[in-house]
DNA sequence: GCAACAAATGAATGACCGTTCATTCATTTC
DNA sequence: GAAATGAATGAACGGTCATTCATTTGTTGC
């Protein structure tokens, strides 16, 4: 269970003990859901007392706040490495980069997803998850539309919305990621990135091809 | 906040009550958060007194249980009574009424889904939501697949696939309400909409027109 | 109008859990 | 190697909450 079965107590610096605590409270909350998640679950997952998360983190409200936020960070800066970089050979091998990063495997985690929408489940409730995982939906979406404007105005297209294809996209990501995620069976992840794909070949006919 | 100010203590039979203590647990998941919520809230937004939950309903779980159950039941009986109906004009009418549907104000009520996303969250970790959930989604997908497939063949269109229009069909569904639910501003209600018959008129565009 | 029954109440109970802090112990400093 | 430092521990505390059940109150049958 624990990664090392230490017997002696060794001291740490402090990021180190966060990260830790960060990476077992993400495998909790997916074990365990929100509403099931306590701290001794959380530190015994760790392999630390009970004690150590009020001493890193101020209380069990930040220590989830905080892990919201490196999941939804992780997921903001790989999303902007791809849709700042000017290094693709086309618009289109950049719509492909995006699709291919939706669906590679740190992104489609089941535990990272986990904790991605059951914070998403509790957000309406709860102001402070609200502002985290909407400001992460809100700076993605502008940028999108500016890249699939981009491709619009390559294809010679004067009708499509950008605006409305990049909520389309945004919102068919989350929903084939929670389709995928609570059910794969019904929805394997193979099929769920062929849906997108078939979404974006629609779209942009002149740039993303239909099969791969 | 109760909607009888009763001074007398009424009777009522069993179903009456079961139903008035799920619609305030409606109330309450979308107010509180599945984690938030308390046997006490639910009974005093009901009007009631804190043991009648117990009597009623088993326990808070088997409370919660069926309140999930009469949400995706009723979701599930007027999107059936749309799918086997006969009495369209025309596929294109039928998939039109569907689209309504999944934007009628009875449907985009955001307490119903703010418990469908509540659970759906904690899915993951409580086989009981997730069988109550993924049943709800696969019916319907089977239909709705049968369906497309008929507007396909209308449409003398062999490459397309219908299988894989209905999964990305409902996973764009539950992403647009998602989206809306958590941040409206972001995403109106008419945009999600927008985007959706987008979604159809692209798949279907013997059936469905873009515009409305 | 009076039993007999059923519905409803809410104070009491006990389990669970987040937080605290006195104590332990590894590490560093001189 | 002794003293100082601060990371880590976990038992104890207090608050919250689901559940229980003795009691109250409305309803039904006669």
């Amino acid at each position: 269970m624990t990664k090392t079965a230490n017997k002696t107590r060794r001291a740490q610096p402090k990021e180190v003990r966060k990260e830790q605590l960060i990476r077992a409270t993400i495998k909790c909350v997916a074990k365990h859901g929100l509403s099931g998640i306590t701290v001794a679950l959380v530190t015994r997952e760790a392999g630390l007392s009970m004690g150590i998360a009020n001493l890193h983190f101020e209380s069990k409200e930040k220590l989830l706040l905080e892990t919201l936020q490196s999941v939804t960070d992780e997921y903001a800066a790989g999303q902007t490495s791809i849709l700042e970089s000017a290094d693709f050979p086309s618009t289109g091998a950049k719509i492909e980069a995006l699709l291919a990063f939706d669906f590679s495997p740190a992104v489609i985690d089941k535990n990272k997803l986990a904790v991605w929408f059951g914070f998403l489940g509790e957000a309406r409730s709860r102001p402070t998850y609200q502002r985290i995982c909407s400001r992460q939906d809100s700076m993605a979406e502008e940028s999108i539309a500016a890249l699939f404007r981009l491709a619009l105005d390559e294809a010679g297209d004067r009708v499509a919305d950008a605006d409305l294809l990049a909520a389309g996209y945004i919102a068919l990501i989350d929903g084939l990621w929670l389709n995928a995620l609570v059910d794969p069976r019904r929805l394997p992840w193979d099929k769920a990135r062929s849906a997108a794909r078939h979404y974006l070949a629609s779209a942009f006919p002149k740039h993303i091809a239909l099969a791969r």
